[in-house]
DNA sequence: ATGGCTTACGTGGTAAGA
């Protein structure tokens, strides 16, 4: 089974680059953040004809998520239950008893803003609710815009913001892998310096000054079943693209 | 080397992203 992530900022803009995604690389599942697009706007029939079905969980202007199958999802469930959010964030769907969790996760925009509250709320209620989904079925993916950066070697060394590698932010990510989730990017040999968003200003793309914030967190009965993670370059060089690349792993 | 892009909304200039 093939998973990727990607962020499209925007899913009405990238739509083409998404149908050609999926043409090239066939994945199982596309989980897809920060659709920009309200549920009565998402492009259902160019993703049908691609040979994918969709479910997704949309609001205007921000935020909004998608997971793109061959095959049909059961027990779909959008937000996280329990936690009241205006903003659309989680969708989640079981694949041949995989439990496929999509997220994009608040941006905090800066260490001590309300925002940065609202990221650490929503980041343990998560937490929290992802246990109860291991216990429901142990096989699980947590896919997605994490908006954080792990490791110090996540980020490029001249990154100087709090934001995104602040210790709280990476402490939230570790009770994530506490769980019993294993970040499967990690578990391979990588090239230095691999990361999966560049600014679009100041050429960071090609000074490959980025971060490392979309991730695929695997659970233990999957571990052992994953034979490649990896990062999509490819469409962060075409013409109009995502900041965002997309990242993939492989389930056997 | 951190706003110098990009997007949505809406029709000019903000807000937001990371």
């Amino acid at each position: 089974m093939k998973i990727a992530t990607w962020n499209v900022n925007s899913l009405k803009v990238r739509l083409p680059h998404v149908v050609d995604w999926l043409a090239a690389n066939q994945p199982d599942a596309l989980c897809l953040q920060e659709l920009k697009c309200e549920n009565s706007a998402f492009p259902l029939a160019e993703i049908e004809a691609a040979g994918y079905q969709a479910v997704f969980n949309g609001q205007k202007t921000y935020n909004g998520v998608a997971i793109l199958t061959r095959q049909s999802l059961a027990d779909v469930t959008h937000n996280i239950p329990g936690f009241a959010d205006e903003q659309k964030r989680i969708i989640a769907g079981t694949l041949d008893g995989v439990r496929i969790v999509c997220g994009y996760f608040p941006n905090g925009q800066a260490v001590g803003s309300d925002k940065f509250a609202y990221k650490m709320a929503w980041l343990e209620a998560l937490t929290a609710w992802l246990q109860d989904e291991l216990k429901a079925t142990p096989r699980l993916v947590l896919a997605g815009d994490y908006n954080v950066a792990p490791e110090d070697r996540d980020a490029h060394p001249d990154w100087k913001d709090e934001i995104h590698v602040s210790e709280p932010e990476r402490a939230a990510f570790r009770r994530l892998i506490n769980l019993g989730l294993t970040d499967a990017f990690r578990m391979f040999e990588q090239e230095e310096r691999a990361f999966s968003w560049w600014d679009y200003r100041m050429g960071a793309f090609r000074r490959n000054f980025g971060l490392r914030i979309d991730h695929l967190l695997i659970s233990a009965p999957l571990v052992e079943h994953c034979t490649a993670c990896y990062t999509d370059k490819a469409p962060r060089k075409l013409e109009r693209p995502s900041d965002h690349t997309p990242v993939v792993v492989e389930l056997k």
